[in-house]
DNA sequence: TTCTTATTCGCACGACTTGCTAATTAGGTT
DNA sequence: AACCTAATTAGCAAGTCGTGCGAATAAGAA
């Protein structure tokens, strides 16, 4: 995602306003690697702005998605992530705790699917699901005892 | 996923009972490879046992998926789909019609995320986005026009 | 056949996201 | 500086997907 200067004047050159609910949620995105979901990206504009929609976060992550500055993550489970980072780049997923992780990942180039010669390919994406340290210590103290979620609730796995 | 004689085996010897809801859905899913959602296949099931219900349909998918016979794919936008396919395999997604494709993906094993020594990580999962060769004929024709989804029901891009 | 317990069904509810619209505001124009 | 108009916001209703719950039912053992 651009910087916020940036983007201001990329909106103004395509005829979009430039609003202070904009301009917060530029900076509370730029450089943003935490994979917020709307919610929780609505508690932090709340915090500085008072008043702000979560109607109004939802259609401007939905804006810069389609402007290309950012990309949604559905992992499984819950809501949809957003992710700012446009560099060629893949994800990591705690299973427990749920938190994701960039990861630049080597031998994607090498990737090659087999039989599939009537789709063109445009896109690769690689997930890795696994344990955080964190959680990998709490484990070791309660036995499974409090990380039995719900199908719905721990993130799914997607080959 | 196992066949469904074997899946009821393994449901009486976990003391779970073999109701003919069950053993309806174990034939619709055992060989299904067309990644369906859980209204999809409530609707094929009514089409053989008029009056099943559609809890009973989430019920027996999650029971499946507790068990380790089948996989939850969550690829964006819609509802979440259902895999039986248990060998080691990755995904193709057309992105215009949303169809999920099975593929085998040579090079997987070479994947090395970078920079994650706190995680311990326990598999790989590849998304790859494309358009299918019946999308791309349609495209070729009405450019653009009836392809533009809105980001929520599109699939989503998650590198 | 009887009994116990798992299962089914259907509705209400919860989480997440979008549709709709009146009121407001950004930013160009006079 | 005041004005104009299209874009935007806020907020509530509604839609989609999935689960909690409880009464009625049925599987399978005794």
């Amino acid at each position: 995602m651009q910087t916020p200067t940036e983007l201001a004047a990329a909106y103004r050159s395509q005829g979009r306003k430039l609003t202070p609910q904009r301009q917060l949620l530029f900076q509370l995105m730029h450089g943003n690697d935490k994979h917020p979901t709307a919610e929780s990206l609505f508690a932090e504009a709340t915090a500085q702005m008072p008043g702000i929609s979560l109607r109004t976060v939802y259609q401007t992550l939905n804006e810069l998605a389609e402007m290309g500055e950012l990309q949604f993550i559905d992992i499984g489970g819950g809501a949809t992530r957003f992710d700012p980072n446009l560099d060629d780049h893949h994800h990591v997923v705690c299973v427990d705790c749920g938190q994701i992780r960039d990861v630049h990942v080597n031998g994607t180039a090498a990737l090659k699917p087999v039989g599939i010669e009537d789709f063109t390919i445009n896109d690769v994406g690689v997930v890795f699901q696994g344990v955080c340290s964190t959680c990998e210590k709490s484990r070791a103290k309660s036995h499974k005892t409090a990380h039995a979620k719900s199908p719905a609730q721990q993130a799914k796995i997607s080959k």
